[in-house]
DNA sequence: CTGAAAGCGCTTACAG
DNA sequence: CTGAAAGCGCTTACAG
């Protein structure tokens, strides 16, 4: 810890004026001797520019990324792609999380604002009427990711699709007792859009009856509903809303031994790289969540650049199929 | 998108002072009259203050997080757990990716200073020099993780112990052809200080001839240097620096038809939750990476305050014994 | 309880 | 190539 250095001390040290070491932080005109005075009266003070103070200066080159989760697989595959695409741009990259509270993602947005960032990328938690406000008073770009923005330029994952094809793909196994764990609607894509396509998919092969738990994303609220699930009744079907779930499921089912598929067939979205490792293989719905957060991370700089881009883009998916559905 | 709004706008709509505008924003005096005429003009332009401009401001009240990675399992338990006890404590987090690189760290803590957070927290790839002049030179505490800091604070695992535990459960199982997936020495912790606390293990039971392979972090390289392993000879027992290496290494030897722990026993350090669905459960070292992150936080917001704080604390781990190392 | 004025650390035309 | 001066948007004593 060391005091506050400021621009006007650097030059004095170097026996210049204050605008030239602007100049020389900023890659404008100084001579070389110039320049060498102010490179050490900078260094022997560790002084470095406060950005903070640059009211003037027209693009910070950082980009805010908002995201609901500092834990998730889905979360880290989006920021760790924005993050690699941002910087190959030249552009750093700021990160705030939500914690999946509606009321952090809008508090993220209005301090990201403030810190003057050149644009905005948020991953969704749910979409309210407060984002249409801030997004309007932005003065800045705004993308969003994950879930639909009627107000804005969103990037998503095709999850009626996906749910659907899931849907069908275990549909058509005949389950007598089929059941799926969610989680709230408040998440729209996941608790309802997702849903509704698995519910669809089963429907389309006359698989109409459903029980229906909901819960969080945690690993324990997986195992607390298949805990449940059972002791309500019979089960030989589970589709779950994340691999997250499934891990929880798969736990509580080995743990009563149930054998999956045999007993129960169980079926998720993630596509995470430790589905594969799990025995019995787990079938999976692969989102592309790299392409989200790099297509969010283009179309941002396209904003930014004054380009046109799309209202909505819509990322596909993959049925990985594991062995964890009885065929 | 909209224009940038300042406050002398609001000052003028709400027809009062500049200075009685920020005092809104920042809880002085304000008449109830006079508050409800500048929350209203303030309202309708979606007006915040620019965080930039507060140049005097003593404390931001935000906290700069620097990881090295931003999709690792002992990242996100660290950045989670930070962030929970610092919005506890009514501080801001914001995260800034080192993507693996030293040079990204060291530029990361920078622009953290220059954008006047109140602290800093830098969960290290690798502790060199330029650190030194950074933390001197730096108006506000640091406080390093993950890496010991002769020239600071920090807080870290106990990887010598933790390697030293592993190495001696192994080693009773008395090996005869050991090998140890690593890293590079550039991560002190993990590359050189755990290593060794496999080796010293090891060797307590008498187990002195071990191949050592070094890669990086990722599952590919697991799988890499397991294939790698398998063609320069046999092996029948595998320690891995991290979970998502074993992960590799399970993938590799299951596919070419090997029997864990029967024909290799594999041992690894992480204990992530995935790794007790395995089959067989992993045997892994469970460090507390909450505990890093949830004691970095209390330490940094100690020095904050100005209170006493040890230089260096270690955290403990756990054996979790799973079924993959032959008993 | 509120306003006028100076100041925070930096940037930006404008001269020279 | 460099300096003096005004200005960025906000805060902070100081009056009143």
């Amino acid at each position: 810890m060391a005091g506050k250095v400021t621009i006007a001390d650097i030059a004095e040290m170097a026996g210049v004026a204050k605008s030239t070491v602007s100049r020389y932080f900023n890659g404008g005109y100084v001579k070389e001797e110039t320049r060498e005075k102010i490179r050490k009266a900078a260094e022997s003070q560790g002084y470095s520019p406060n950005t903070f103070a640059r009211l003037k200066a027209r693009e910070s080159g950082m980009i805010g990324v908002v995201v609901p989760s500092l834990n998730s697989k889905i979360s880290s595959r989006v920021m760790t792609s924005i993050d690699r695409y941002m910087r190959e741009e030249g552009y750093e990259t700021l990160i705030k999380n939500s914690d999946h509270q509606i009321g952090l993602e809008l508090a993220n947005i209005r301090r990201l604002m403030s810190l003057n960032m050149d644009g905005i990328l948020v991953s969704s938690i749910s979409i309210v009427e407060e984002h249409r406000k801030l997004i309007a008073a932005s003065p800045v770009p705004v993308v969003v990711l994950a879930q639909e923005c009627p107000y804005g330029i969103s990037v998503v994952d095709d999850d009626y699709e996906a749910g659907y094809a899931m849907g069908r793909y275990v549909g058509q196994t005949r389950p007598k007792h089929p059941a799926y764990l969610g989680v709230t609607e408040e998440d729209r894509a996941v608790g309802i859009v997702r849903r509704q396509g698995v519910l669809d998919g089963l429907k389309s092969c006359g698989v109409e009856q459903v029980r229906i738990l909901t819960g969080d994303y945690s690993y324990e609220s997986g195992q607390n509903m298949t805990g449940q699930l059972l002791s309500d009744g019979p089960a030989d079907a589970v589709i779950c809303a994340t691999d997250r779930l499934a891990f929880g499921a798969y736990r509580v089912l080995q743990a009563r031994g149930l054998s999956i598929p045999k007993d129960v067939s169980v079926a998720a979205f993630g596509g995470y790289d430790e589905s594969e490792l799990l025995t019995p293989r787990l079938t999976t719905i692969k989102f592309d969540s790299y392409a989200v957060g790099y297509l969010g991370a283009e179309t941002l700089l396209k904003c930014i650049r004054g380009e046109p881009v799309p209202k909505k883009q819509v990322v596909s998916f993959q049925l990985i199929e594991g062995d964890s559905v009885r065929r």
